[in-house]
DNA sequence: CGTTAACTTGACGGCCCTCAAGAGAGGTGG
DNA sequence: CCACCTCTCTTGAGGGCCGTCAAGTTAACG
């Protein structure tokens, strides 16, 4: 992998949902914006803890993230999950549903959260006279799939400190391309998620984090993480390649 | 995970590539199928060993599989790489690269095979028109990126014979999908290649499939797969859940 | 027939999981 | 307001799975 071929994967700030914005300075016309706030119309709230979709609900829409905080996972029949991705302000969520017409995963909001749901065969349609929309679609699911490639690397190559690091790096990038500090942010996960997540146990994240705060990588106080040493994070990742 | 969702991945033979036979029965007019031949009409043949794509070339295509094998995987700079997926006729290669407009792996040939070039442009173009191009290349992403979260969690959840029994299973369903035998079969890939992919060393692979010989699941000749009992392999994921 | 890549098998060790106990934080009801 | 409960997190001890290292075998190819 490329020296922070990771650290740089960051779901942009270009959601659909304020795509009436990202437009503007296109050239688009008032008629074409109407026809976007038609998509952008739907919005809803999701409580902490609470479900936007579940595996095997019917597929219709997908949803953009105006603010909150997501995670979405695999349920298995003995209770165990494997979380597949936590999802910001920007994310779209719902794009594995379209190939089956059914959802695949449990959405939960891990905060109170708005989200803009956007009926997808309207956007579809809609994208037939809108390159730009047609283009940015394209891009989301794609960035997705290069995304969830870093993942399996992730998974499969690297070892506890250096899927902790890169988690880590992650986060704080994100934040960072949303206008929070990069230095400075408070996880909305457990460390049992965030096991789930990475491939490990909860024991483990815990044991790490600790290190990482002996090492003055980061400071750690229960979900308020301090990067101290950013460039010490991005050396054990170097390592790995 | 519900019994047989790792099982029942596989990629349809749904190629864009095949889409002409595909419309036919769709009511497609002559206009509309002279379209699509416009897209299918760029073959190439890639030879065992040669590069399609690689890192860091400019994305115009994707890639449909007529025929033969491909692995695509990511490169580090010590050489060490991660297989990100094998792939067969009428998969899709290449959709990752549409969001930053470079390839983000290198795609190589297994064997002799025959690929259709899609200039994406131009397809993405077309399905502006033709809604159920657009909807079927709507539906090969969003499958990748379902199948995506499923190898997630086979490389964060399972254990080593898991992966191996949820790989074979794979495999022959897209053999069987495919026309091809479902319990027998070549593989094209080293056994360095599968731990690649599965997050595991060759000498691991090579120790499970001596396990399974020894236990009757499976007959191992180098390279040929004979799958004896594939219940008993399906049975070895089930105790995952 | 020689060379090399790929595979198999064994011994050993390390990383992470498992099991366990305890501490801290947050919420609820008295 | 405080006691109490529960969820979450931390830390330790021990064990198991898989990686590492090594040697030998087989297959493929020129």
């Amino acid at each position: 992998m490329k020296e922070g071929n990771i650290l740089n994967q960051l779901k942009v700030v270009c959601s659909l949902c304020s795509l009436r914005e990202l437009c503007l300075p296109i050239g688009f016309g008032p008629a074409e914006l109407q026809q976007l706030d038609v998509l952008t119309g739907s919005k809803r709230h999701v409580k902490r803890g609470e479900y936007l979709y579940r595996t095997g609900m019917p597929f219709a829409s997908i949803y953009a993230i105006r603010g909150g905080f997501f995670k979405t996972s695999i349920l298995h029949e003995d209770g165990r999950e494997h979380v597949t991705g936590f999802h910001m302000m920007g994310d779209i969520m719902g794009l594995d549903a379209i190939s089956t017409d059914m959802h695949g995963c449990d959405a939960v909001a891990l905060e109170y959260s708005e989200i803009c749901e956007i009926p997808f065969e309207r956007l579809s349609e809609l994208s037939m006279t809108m390159p730009v929309l047609r283009h940015n679609l394209h891009k989301v699911m794609s960035r997705e799939i290069a995304f969830d490639h870093e993942v399996m690397l992730m998974l499969g190559k690297m070892r506890a400190e250096e899927r902790l690091a890169a988690f880590l790096l992650n986060l704080s990038q994100r934040f960072s391309a949303r206008g929070y500090s990069a230095a400075s942010f408070q996880l909305r996960m457990t460390r049992e998620e965030i096991g789930s997540y990475l491939g490990l146990k909860l024991e483990t994240v815990s044991r790490i984090f600790s290190k990482f705060q002996d090492e003055g990588l980061i400071a750690v106080q229960k979900k308020l993480i301090e990067l101290k040493d950013e460039n010490g994070l991005k050396r054990l990742l170097g390592s790995l390649a």
